[in-house]
DNA sequence: TCTGGATCGCTTTTT
DNA sequence: GCGATCCAGA
């Protein structure tokens, strides 16, 4: 059964599947069946090479992807029991390991997981603990900072010596020191914590380390170009010893950078671990050539890249249409009218669309025109289901009843609904227990010695802790989701939200339902029903279960929402300089921003099998001002022979000098606060990591030449096809010998 | 404690 | 253009 299906794979799969030994990287390409070679890969190793199903270890990054993995290793391993094999996202499978172990490293092992919005209420409480001024510190980017900081390694007394020169930095490292702290005393993880708790302690224990290292002889990574500085040093220390270390990822499909994904983990696989077997699977088997020649086209511009390129069996399609549309609405309505024409003459059925975007914004002009033409659609993005109020406020709930010190959920809920315990009871209660660095909890609980809080007031709060006690006995005998009903009705969340007749009350009381059908699923679906297993799982996803997804819908997603996933038509939309690129990027004047927009582009590209729209708009209005529209920087570098217009598009050449001289006053603004000297030093390690020099041909280093596009330059570094050139005008650039005529100048 | 008007700010998002 | 958030005042 496995052989037969390796006689399925290409060379190159193949040799992925069988080399099972060792440090391995895998380039794999759009659509070049990389989840299919892993599950081979997985199932060749239990079935050929009789290894234990406990014994391997893959990892990924979203709930999605590993279940999907799951299934089709079930599926490939039919007979084969796999439930000791953990395929999981990097963040379950730290929680796994630090509910076992973390007190080994002074946290409670039932922690909590806070979300984002937990991270903000608690940033907030630090700044006014330490009299810092929200308006002078916007809590979000000091989450930010820390959160870079914690994907890096730092910990907050390394981050203080690392900033204390600088003031604003400084600052930020006495919130970044104390919210560590409390997250402590609140027995709370936040998401990263979840990552770099684990590292703490793998490397603070070795007992700990040795147990997982000896369990995981074989490591799989997928998606590895969007692993974190942290996510990397966890693997490292796993892979450490064996060595068995199989990453996943394409360089060309990074487009997470923005959130601490960092490409060198995947450009230095190579410098970091000995004896790297490199294998590209660059046979596609999801679009046309026409598709793949203008993603390869389009990506080769980007300078810090390994060098893949896509090729497919399949004959050479249609060209891509570009189109332009006067305003949005028009562009909207060209989409619709699209759709429409194809599904009515059969050619179509609405799931074999996606309209995809830059930005949530862009989405309305299409949902309108789609209503207005009567065409199904999904959109994907919005407000998710475990954010919404309702929904927070019973998971405080859950969360205070399983752990008491968990002050955040404990503010959240404790006047609500309202028992008139108001803003200045819990201020004098916060001091009380700053005061004896207790819990909030603990202060509740013998509220009675409390001199200072009124009669009134203290009959409320001995009211909520008699309520909290009760669910607390409660959880020992009901399941999550008894506890929810309990909760709802005991505290009277219900019926308030009864009491008020309003649609939005009727939406939350369904949602509430909606919960509880959930925490029931969970329960008949897993073996540890408990509380603390069921809130970690609603911590660790984002929308409950995923339906609909066959239904003959049109799919309205932004395109980072879209990675990983194909259509036989796409639409991009808003193919214009500063939207896409976006402003921002195109205003901090940093290579690696345009290119990650790039690749963006490229992924965008590569969702298509069949058939490929691209838009944009002479003038566009986006929130609420209309601007006019320059051709996205990213359509002038398509290939003129795979793309046909279909109106008139001007060709904007000067796009760069355009859209500078049009940048608004925000981005400007922006602008000037980008590090120049940060542009400097990445323009010169641009220049020393390309020190593999191979004499090519007649191109060597130094060669004078010219490119029909950049002009004349110096050869700075050749690497295989790859020539690095130092334009007299136009900076560093990397070029394909294979894509481009460049002469030699004597 | 609640309210309504002013003000802000605005890319992407999973865990 | 629009929603979230803030803050003054009842």
């Amino acid at each position: 059964m496995i052989l037969e299906t390796i006689e399925m794979l290409n060379p190159a799969q193949r040799e992925a599947v069988e080399q099972t030994e060792g440090p391995i990287l895998i380039l794999a390409g759009a659509g070049s069946g990389k989840t299919r070679v892993l599950t081979t890969r997985i199932g060749y190793l239990m079935k050929e090479k009789k290894v234990k199903a406990e014994n391997i270890l893959a990892i990924t990054f979203t709930n999605k992807a590993a279940n999907e993995m799951r299934e089709r290793v079930d599926e490939t391993l039919n007979d084969e029991d796999t439930s000791a094999m953990w395929i999981t996202t990097f963040h379950s499978c730290c929680v796994r390991i630090l509910r076992k172990s973390i007190n080994k490293i002074g946290y409670n092992r039932s922690f909590v997981i806070y979300d984002s919005s937990d991270q903000v209420t608690l940033v907030k409480d630090c700044l006014r603990e330490l009299n810092y001024s929200e308006k002078a510190m916007d809590p979000k980017y000091i989450i930010s900072v820390i959160s870079n900081a914690k994907d890096k390694l730092i910990n907050p007394k390394q981050f203080r010596e690392k900033y204390k020169n600088d003031f604003s930095k400084s600052k930020i490292a006495d919130v970044y020191a104390l919210y560590q702290d409390r997250l402590k005393r609140n027995s709370a993880l936040d998401f990263d914590d979840l990552i770099s708790k684990t590292v703490e302690l793998f490397r603070e224990h070795e007992d700990v380390l040795d147990f997982y290292r000896n369990r995981f002889r074989y490591i799989m990574v997928d998606e590895y170009q969007d692993t974190s500085r942290a996510q990397y040093e966890l693997v490292r220390l796993l892979a450490q010893g064996h060595q068995n270390i199989c990453v996943v990822g394409d360089d060309d499909q990074s487009i997470y950078g923005w959130r601490g994904a960092d490409i060198r983990n995947i450009l230095e696989f190579e410098r970091d671990y000995d004896d790297v077997h490199v294998i590209k699977l660059e046979q596609n088997y999801r679009s046309t050539q026409i598709i793949l020649d203008a993603a390869n086209y389009l990506i080769k511009n980007n300078i810090e890249r390994k060098r893949k390129k896509l090729w497919s069996e399949k004959k050479e399609g249609e060209l891509i249409k570009i189109q332009l549309a006067e305003t949005e609405v028009d562009e909207a309505e060209f989409v619709a009218n699209t759709i429409s024409t194809m599904v009515r003459t059969g050619e179509r059925s609405y799931k074999d669309f996606a309209v995809l975007y830059r930005a949530n914004a862009q989405a309305r002009p299409v949902e309108d025109a789609l209503n207005r033409a009567q065409i199904p659609y999904n959109i994907y993005g919005g407000t998710k289901f475990y954010e919404r109020k309702e929904i927070k406020d019973m998971v405080a709930y859950l969360r205070v009843i399983q752990n008491p010190q968990d002050d955040i959920s404990l503010k959240r809920i404790i006047n609500v609904p309202r028992r008139g315990i108001g803003l200045r009871t819990i201020e004098k209660i916060e001091d009380r227990a700053s005061l004896k660095e207790e819990s909030l909890y603990s202060v509740l609980i013998d509220i009675d010695g409390n001199s200072d809080i009124s009669r009134k007031a203290k009959a409320s709060i001995n009211g909520f802790v008699d309520i909290m006690s009760t669910f607390r006995s409660l959880k020992q005998i009901y399941p999550a989701s008894k506890m929810i009903e309990k909760v709802m009705d005991i505290t009277g969340y219900l019926d308030e939200l009864e009491k008020d007749k309003s649609e939005e009350s009727q939406d939350r009381i369904e949602n509430l339902k909606e919960f509880i059908s959930v925490a029931m699923e969970f329960e008949s679906k897993n073996e540890d029903t408990s509380l603390e297993a069921f809130l970690t799982n609603v911590a660790l996803t984002s929308e409950p279960n995923e339906e609909e997804e066959h239904a003959d819908r049109v799919s309205l997603m932004t395109i980072h929402s879209a990675k990983g996933l194909e259509f036989p038509v796409v639409f991009l939309t808003g193919m214009e300089e500063k939207l896409f690129p976006i402003a921002r990027a195109i205003a901090s004047m940093q290579d690696t921003q345009i290119e990650e927009e790039r690749r963006l582009c490229y992924v965008g590209i590569t969702r298509a099998k069949e058939e490929l729209f691209m838009t944009m708009t002479g003038k566009r209005t986006l929130y609420g001002r209309t601007n006019h529209s320059v051709a996205s920087r990213f359509i002038e570098e398509l290939p003129d022979d795979c793309v046909e217009r279909l109106n008139k598009v001007q060709k904007e050449i000067s796009y760069s000098k355009a859209s500078y001289n049009m940048l608004d006053k925000y981005t400007k603004k922006y602008m000037n606060t980008v590090n120049k000297a940060e542009m400097a030093k990445k323009a010169n390690a641009t220049i020393k990591q390309k020190t593999d020099i191979a004499d090519l041909d007649n191109i060597k280093l130094g060669s004078k030449i010219h490119h029909p596009k950049f002009g004349t330059g110096t050869v700075v570094a050749v690497k295989g096809p790859d020539i690095t050139i130092a334009f007299d005008n136009q900076g560093i650039k990397t070029i394909n010998k294979e894509y481009t005529t460049i002469d030699v100048i004597k």
